[in-house]
DNA sequence: GACCTTGTGAGACAATTGTCTTAGGATGCG
DNA sequence: CGCATCCTAAGACAATTGTCTCACAAGGTC
């Protein structure tokens, strides 16, 4: 009985986004963050989309306060590793290679990435397979 | 005025799978498919899947027979595109290196994929990297 | 105390998604 | 022909998403 992770849309993303930058936020100070990044929402708006994460209890609220204070209770990493996961089993069969794969060939790295890739890669299999059949 | 691409629910999806596998399919077809890989939907919920997606032209359809033909107008390739383009634009910053990384360090490429992905680097920048401007 | 200002609470309301029901047209068979 | 099938059309209906309106409480201001 695994209760399935609740759908984070894309709205809400966008309101969780200001809460990993700051850490915290209020209503208020989330909805300057997002005017000033070009969202042009209500009041209600946010303080809904802050209701509704934490309804589905990936943020928390401090309401000692009169303005609630919300914090995040998910890191960007686990949403980035659901999000990444769905992804691979929806459309890759299940199988991060293929991605990856796809993504190298439409996008070229830049060279420090490319490095950091490659020492990944290096690290991964323990050493370096340097010749193989080919 | 571009019209941005019509969004492809995770049911949808699935559909839109069988029709990639077998190229083409009427609903019924569609529905063993479905059925024998788990999906218990009604002959009417295929129906209605195959109609919306018709509506987004996403695929198109043959109706000369009784039974009507459905035929995808959209690649997997082109849909896979479409997400890891999102799932980059709003999780990583816009910086497919990100996603390439974050997959390396989560889960181990097997052999194979590991040599594959250093070929395409190596392709990439046109061989060994550490080199300025060009 | 009468008034603003900020906040929250409750919920409206349309579009999308997930799934199905029902009505009626075309076909096949005795 | 008459009836059982199979098909599409139309749309029902609840849950979710995207956005907002309105009412009303708590606190400051003069």
């Amino acid at each position: 009985m695994a209760k399935r992770p609740p759908t984070i849309p894309d709205s809400e993303l966008d309101v969780l986004k200001v809460l990993w930058e700051r850490g915290q936020a209020t209503v208020r100070e989330a909805l300057e963050t997002l005017r000033a990044a070009g969202r042009q929402w209500s009041y209600a708006t946010v303080a809904t989309l802050l209701d509704r994460l934490e309804t589905k209890g990936l943020v928390e609220s401090d309401r000692s306060e009169l303005a609630f204070v919300y914090r995040p209770t998910i890191s960007s990493q686990e949403v980035q590793q659901r999000r990444v996961n769905s992804l691979v089993d929806k459309l890759y069969q299940g199988e991060p290679g293929l991605l990856v794969l796809h993504l190298l060939k439409s996008h070229a790295l830049d060279a420090n990435q490319a490095m950091e890739v490659r020492d990944v890669l290096d690290q991964m299999s323990g050493g370096k397979p340097k010749k193989k059949n080919v």
